[in-house]
RNA sequence: GUGCCUGUAGCUCAAUGGCAGAGCGCCUCACUGUGGAUGAGGAGGCUGCGGGUUCGAAACCCGUCAGGCACCCCA
């Protein structure tokens, strides 16, 4: 038993599995594209520099996947999209036609500790609109999501996307006197509220330097669901989501604030409503990005979905659609070994008239052949015997009913074209 | 990086320190021109790995590897 081990934090994915990925990726094509941003795609690995600036000192320094190439450079295997997308961007200059919308959905790695929801190596959507810094800019990126929640059957009652905007919190804590080098510190007590108990959470703001006055009007910031009335930006961004028809899914949120460094404006995540899981989508407009790595300065909105907590929610929810992974719809068996060949033309027959067929490789027992086509999930299963050959016809059976009819083969293709 | 928990058949899990088992799945047969249902039979194990304690270890101890969960961070 020295079978070799899959790396930790990998998946294997088996037809099952993929086909659930093939699916999500055509959800997420069929959403993005109702909304015409097209796909895209960056590199897999890019140069270190490139997140060093602006992502975040953990995410580069502890959870990317880092190695020296031949030639010396040093590489990460990419741990998010952004950056790519504002290079790629930055890169075309004044080439680019804006309003930029794209999107993209593909692998990513970063090395930490697995767990529920968290792997080392998972997918995600990315999807950005760049080129206009409008709040309803950002509310139509939070509505592209929202529209994917729909499309897979997930509602408000189980699914929320929480909004808060950075102005707005830096502006409400310069009034309680907190700045500069406080203010990432306070983005980290903000961010921990609802993980620790009051009296803990409490002792870990003060532990952060945060007075005590500090902390009465934070406690009260963060309980005041009205507070983005007085945001304008906020103001106009529900204004639009309500425009756009998904208001029921957005909601304001003052504990949100979202880890990244890049995120300058309106900030945002989904998350379940019954709190078992961690953020499904998180995003937020990112301004100055697209010069930090070389370009114009360019306004920029977008958001990344990860596969993983997506699936885990959608099981859960019952939401979780039957895949089936053979992709065909008629099952050949191979009756003995005189009319292998003829079994072989079938199919071959059935496969120009554009069905997907499956032919069985042996002429082994024929309720063999049956359980094969049974548990592959082939509708329809075609035999060839020696009577059917002598009589010109295809003995078709629905697997599904389990009744048999005796097709003539000149009539065959348009018969299997009416069953499906 | 820190802490807690768990490794037994393909899968899910049993087994007071005393013969390593069940259910599901798989294979065969009843039924050699028909899958699912039923019944009968069968295959499948270095109990993750290495050491120790013991007359005796799947179980107890140490180490190691792997997995899960939480913290950190984040999709």
């Amino acid at each position: 038993m020295s079978m070799i081990q899959p790396v930790r934090g990998t998946r294997d994915f088996y037809p099952e599995d993929m086909a659930f990925r093939s699916w999500l990726h055509g959800k997420i094509r069929s959403v993005s594209e109702a909304f015409g941003y097209q796909e895209y795609d960056g590199p897999f690995l890019e140069r270190l520099e490139l997140y060093a600036a602006k992502s975040g000192e953990e995410l580069v320094k502890e959870q990317a996947y880092v190695f020296k190439d031949r030639g010396g450079s040093e590489i990460a295997l990419r741990p998010e999209l952004t950056p790519s997308l504002a290079r790629m961007v930055a890169q075309h200059g004044k080439a680019v036609l804006l309003p930029l919308r794209w999107w993209s959905f593909g692998p990513f790695w970063r090395y930490e500790r697995t767990q529920k929801g968290r792997s080392r190596e998972f997918f995600q959507w990315n999807i950005d609109l760049i080129g206009v810094d409008t709040p309803a800019a950002d509310a139509e990126v939070v509505a592209v999501g929202a529209s994917l929640l729909k499309a897979v059957g997930l509602t408000p009652e189980l699914i929320r996307i929480k909004v808060n905007n950075r102005r707005l919190v830096e502006s409400q804590l310069g009034n309680l006197g907190i700045s500069g080098q406080m203010l990432g510190k306070t983005f980290q007590v903000i961010d921990r509220r609802e993980k620790m108990d009051a009296a803990a959470w409490r002792a870990y703001a003060s532990d952060q330097g945060l007075s005590e006055t500090q902390l009465e009007g934070l406690e009260e910031m963060l309980g005041d669901l009205n507070a983005w009335k007085r945001s304008e930006e906020l103001v106009s961004f529900f204004a639009s989501t309500d425009a756009l028809g998904v208001s029921e899914f957005v909601e304001y949120d003052p504990t949100i604030i979202r880890g990244l460094d890049y995120y300058t404006g309106t900030v945002y995540e989904a998350r379940d409503v019954a709190g078992n899981h961690r953020a499904i989508l998180g995003g937020g407009r990112y301004d100055d990005l697209v010069s930090a790595v070389g370009g114009d300065p360019i306004s920029a909105t977008g958001f990344a979905m990860g596969d993983v907590v997506f699936q885990l929610v959608l099981e859960e929810s019952g939401a979780l659609p039957e895949i089936r992974s053979n992709p065909a719809n008629f099952f050949v068996t191979t009756f003995d070994d005189e009319s292998t060949e003829e079994s072989m033309r079938l199919a071959t027959e059935l496969r120009s008239a554009g069905f997907r067929t499956e032919w069985y490789p042996e002429a082994v027992r024929l309720p063999r052949q049956f359980k094969y086509a049974d548990r592959q999930g082939i509708p329809f299963t075609l035999i060839l015997g020696p009577e059917e050959i002598q009589n010109g016809t295809v003995a078709v059976k629905d697997m599904h009913t389990g009744e048999q009819e005796n097709v003539a083969r000149e009539e065959l293709i348009t018969y299997l074209e009416r069953l499906l």
